[in-house]
DNA sequence: ATCTTTGCAAACTTTTTGCACCAAT
DNA sequence: ATTGGTGCAAAAAGTTTGCAAAGAT
């Protein structure tokens, strides 16, 4: 069940030095049980479902500190705010330009890329974090 | 010189059936004799410079239609401002997290990453809208 | 003369911040 | 009791839009 990996969660969070608040513990079980890609205005909204109180830039200000303690992360799919998930479900996303499709994809892909560009300029990809545009096979 | 690259891009401007105004020209002019990358923000100060009264939104809206004409193209470098350069230098970017700095890319680097999502997927990647996010030699 | 483009002001979207209060440890 | 987190309101940053006037063809 979700139960194992929100309390896994919870106690990185503790460990961390973090506090346990009713924001933090609602955005987290939002995130543990819905595995799309939420804006924080999704968030929001989900979370004010059940804590109408919470607010907007509360969401904004968990995210961001869930974030430097590994728990959560963010990409960019395109234009618009950008979509925040789990950390331990690390995934790579192709992004269509034209309908707005979704593609995730595991990180082996980058492999080669990533080793040329770390021999050829020194430098270490973090693809995750953009999406990678184009078309999709209905839309090319 | 740069004329020759200017006068070619007014010709496929005028070709395309868009009008040559004087903001038109300058927004060009600006983005011809600079091979930065320069954000909306910068286009407008710059032009500004020798026509002060070219208002920001026109700036906007001149990019996108240059954009729709093919004669500009814009990327995303990072959080904050898109950047814009002339569509005839197409090329990728790797943008250091830590210290913003670009690195630029020649297409090829991505061929075998195209050819695989194309095959596997049915992707066609149009990757220069983003750059790829990761640690230069410096910060890593 | 026509139809695009511009200037301006104002709205919009997404995200950030200052501050006083509240709550978790 | 302390420190970190929250609610609120307000601003920031980047971009888009409606409209009437000006300009390019």
């Amino acid at each position: 069940m979700h139960v194992d990996r929100t309390d896994a969660i919870l106690e990185q969070l503790r460990q961390a030095g973090g506090r346990l608040t009713t924001a933090r513990r609602a955005m987290i079980a939002t995130l543990v049980s819905s595995d799309a890609h939420l804006t924080a205005e999704d968030l929001a909204a989900a979370v004010q479902g059940t804590h109408p109180d919470i607010h907007r830039s509360t969401v904004y200000r968990c995210l961001e500190a869930l974030e430097q303690l590994g728990i959560v992360d963010h990409t960019h799919l395109g234009h618009g705010p950008a979509v925040y998930h789990l950390a331990d479900d690390q995934h790579h996303h192709l992004v269509c330009e034209a309908c707005g499709a979704v593609v995730e994809l595991d990180d082996a892909i980058f492999e080669d890329l990533r080793a040329r560009l770390q021999v050829e300029h020194r430098f270490t990809i973090r693809p995750h974090h953009f999406a990678v545009p184009g078309r999709c096979a209905a839309c090319s």
